[in-house]
DNA sequence: ACGTACACGTGACAC
DNA sequence: TGTGTCACGTGTACG
């Protein structure tokens, strides 16, 4: 039976096109294929199968590792729920900032702050600082997006720990 | 033009078996991908390339994030004295820098450098930052007892995480 | 001989 | 419009 090769209007030579392009992109299938192997460690099979379910596995079992790490790392400073959080609702209660959290690693203490008038809040956050005996080292306030950003970095007295405050 | 089928000895029922097991293995394999795309987060386009592609560049993210999370944990847990400290020695043999200590918290890191020159050091900085894909949200430079201190905030492109440059 | 896996060319659909 | 992606059936090679 022959086939009416007047329904498809293509050229002998948009179809050779056609095919070359398939087989280009079924060869950039394959490299990516092989690059996929290759950032799997320990993998036997290069079958494609395989190679998408150790991948998948894989990736699965380094999210569940980092999630651990992380959570260990915040342990180590004791608060367990919420990673390195501290209170902050005095700060929030005073309805000058939108937006405020805050974590800390070694000694070390960063507090992220959206704010509409960075004067008041800086004023009254160098005030708690005053009273907590820590050291000013730096203070930088950036306008962003109709607010503020403001950064400080402070220092514990005696310690040689720092207190970052990126408000 | 007859194609002799006597050179492939196949009975009509093989070559159908042959078919359902091709089509078998084909959305066995689409499983595998729909599965391996949605374990990777921040995926828009849902080609197959894209996929593999980006599952690539996902896991080498998550080995380097892990291997940074192992290497804090060692030192916090073996190494008292310096903890979280990294590898800086690039930035020592380019005698600009007479100081620098680097710490990282749950994605988050804060470099610390004594420099003379603020400017030729925070120009390799930035681009250093540049390579890495980092967005600059502050820098900020402060003269400190005849050296000078800067810091720089930039952030992961994609991620939520921040890094906490204090040079 | 059988099951499995792969590359190929081809038609179809989308932007 | 063509450029890119996909699924399909088929031939073929390996164990």
């Amino acid at each position: 039976m022959k086939i009416d090769k007047s329904i498809t209007n293509k050229s002998h030579l948009q179809v050779h096109e056609h095919v070359v392009a398939e087989r280009l992109r079924r060869q950039r299938l394959n490299k990516l294929f092989i690059g996929l192997s290759a950032t799997i460690p320990g993998l036997k099979k290069l079958d494609k199968a395989s190679i998408l379910k150790d991948a998948i596995e894989y990736i699965k079992r380094l999210e569940e590792q980092s999630k651990a790490l992380e959570e260990e790392a915040g342990k180590q400073l004791g608060k367990p729920k919420h990673p390195n959080r501290i209170d902050t609702s005095d700060y929030h209660s005073s309805a000058l900032i939108s937006d405020i959290q805050a974590r800390f690693c070694e000694g070390e203490i960063l507090i992220k702050i959206h704010c509409k008038q960075p004067k008041q809040v800086t004023h009254k956050l160098l005030g708690e600082l005053e009273k907590l005996h820590l050291t000013i080292i730096n203070c930088s306030v950036i306008p962003f997006d109709e607010s503020h950003d403001i950064t400080i970095i402070a220092q514990v007295l005696g310690l040689g720990s720092f207190l970052i405050f990126t408000v």
